[in-house]
DNA sequence: TTGAAAGCGGTACCAG
DNA sequence: CTGGTACCGCTTTCAA
């Protein structure tokens, strides 16, 4: 009842051909009259015939999916790139299964069980900031499924990486706070298993070294969740405020550690930027809102997804295996506000 | 080489039985003798059986997909709305397949065309701004196909729907603004063809009109496109400054009109709440860290996408038609900040 | 209680 | 260039 579509055999039946010519026509096989395939092409147009997605992928062992692995939907980054996935994916026929971790390596782990199962033709992996070992990314890959990672990536697996400049990013923000005249800059960021905690460091430490500002290790804070519980950023920000010289400045590395800091230093009742200024990663959509406007590193997730997705379908669909991968890295936009 | 997945035919073959009774024995059918199904299951267990998905799908003619049609990913309403649904699906192993429309109406159109050929089992839907006729969910209704309508609906079709209390929410906000002691009390509101629009206008006039205010038909502005675009709350925000008597406050009655003309006010000059109060639908994560912190109608997204999914779920898999719909509401709850 | 076989809708090989 | 047929993995009648 729900799908009285088209098949191949009615259209076999309808023009007295066998299955096989009208499946070829219908493809474009190279052996096959100008005139059957006409008449074939016609016929399926004018009555709707689409394939049938179940039988092709069974028979192809192409279920023409690709798998999403991220930490959460709703972050307002991660969302962006989903969005950004969406366009290219959809617009090439390839559906999308999305899954969230939370940022448990656990469910990091049993998502992609389901994802295998599901039989994805590739994935689009972003870690999870409790994730260490990679084994679980590493037996699919040697199992030939095509993984592509972006934005908390890993060099242990040759595959395409689609990042921000990160170390850009921290860079430009550290150095306009220096410029600034902040001279006790703090940084919170993520977990340090995570490549763009290792990147993001490397920035703030490059803009540090230039200005020949030694590195202070108690300025340096980690939230091994990615500040996605709040305590963790509010145990980061008491470290950095209990100190005999706190900072009167702080780089947040994270879009829910930069959030969460701000709202944590105003109900202390500190005054940004005088107390303390804030220059943070974010790409909520209007920190210009805030009070006071949040100076940001924007990232550019939307194309973030787009680049990572076309990868992945370039190698899904790439007749022989690909051994030479790709690392994109885009621009990390620094805007500065007046919370600096 | 990518999957060596076992079949049920190896562990037919293994066991010595027919590929029948070993599907019979892991579907727990009832003639089946206690000691083979135990041994079948054994077996399974132990050399990770998991049923070919595409196989089964074929075969059953169900996909175990749910659609998921609706105008924006990064929207943070429906973002976490998205959250909530694959909260579900996911534990229930369905697959989710995710279009947005950018509130186009040939879109959303297009959209459902290739959720059909995907054979989804059944369809989560908010509608487009600019969608007027629903004659395309109509006809997918009318086959059968199981749909539930959150957020955005219409009452055109007989189906599960799950919406905010938005009259409520509407009402609250505004009997709010009259306390205070506004006196001209404006909205912008969605496209006049949502659900939502209507909804939300009906708890503004409720308001106004237990307060013996009369509805003045100057102070209610549309967007055609719910503020996606930001030149349609521009015009919808200059209609009501120029008027002989500008509003004193302003109920917004989406996430996009909220931060646009929270946005354009400042933008002007204008001071909120001194100016000109605004009030609004909105489920961005921090509006306590706006300038000034902003009064909220706040939806139950997550909670939104969780029963929307659980009510499709049930109906796809009830053995009998289901003939009876819920129209479930969820409360909107009014936070007060100081832009009001 | 179990087995054999047809078929879901395509694809691709082999013959002709 | 076209037709016949086996098969992808699973479910489900029909017989035994």
């Amino acid at each position: 009842m729900k799908h009285e579509n088209i098949t191949i055999k009615d259209i076999a039946r309808a023009l007295n051909l066998s299955y096989s010519t009208v499946s070829r026509a219908l493809k474009d096989s190279y052996k096959i009259s100008e005139a059957t395939r006409q008449l074939v092409k016609e016929y399926a147009e004018a009555h709707h015939y689409r394939p049938n997605l179940m039988a092709q992928s069974l028979k192809n062992q192409k279920s023409r999916c690709i798998g999403v692995v991220l930490c959460s939907i709703p972050n307002s980054f991660f969302a962006e790139v989903i969005s950004g996935i969406e366009s290219i994916a959809y617009s090439k026929d390839y559906l999308l299964i999305i899954t969230q971790n939370l940022e448990s390596y656990e469910r990091e782990v049993k998502n992609l069980e389901n994802l295998t199962w599901r039989s994805v033709d590739g994935l689009l992996v972003s870690l999870s900031t409790e994730t260490k070992d990679i084994g679980h990314f590493q037996r699919l890959h040697e199992q030939g499924l095509p993984i592509v990672f972006f934005d908390r990536v890993t060099d242990a697996i040759p595959t395409h990486q689609v990042i921000t400049d990160n170390t850009g990013g921290a860079y430009k923000a550290t150095r306009h706070l220096i410029e600034r005249g902040y001279k006790r800059i703090a940084t919170i960021t993520s977990s340090p298993y995570l490549s763009i905690t290792r990147e993001r460091l490397a920035g703030y430490e490059q803009a540090l070294a230039e200005h020949n500002i030694p590195v202070n290790e108690n300025y340096i804070q980690y939230c091994a969740h990615g500040g996605m519980i709040i305590e963790e950023t509010e145990a980061a920000l008491n470290a950095l405020l209990q100190l005999p010289e706190p900072p009167d400045a702080v780089l947040t590395a994270s879009d829910r550690i930069t959030v969460g800091s701000y709202s944590l230093i105003q109900k202390r009742g500190l005054t940004i930027p005088n107390d303390i200024a804030v220059a943070g990663f974010s790409n909520f959509q209007s920190p210009e809102l805030f009070n006071p406007p949040l100076t940001t590193v924007r990232q550019n997730a939307f194309d973030m997804g787009k680049l990572a997705t076309e990868l992945l379908l370039q190698q899904i669909e790439s007749k022989r295996p690909v051994d030479t991968f790709k690392k994109l890295v885009l621009p990390a936009e620094l805007i500065v506000r007046s919370s600096t």
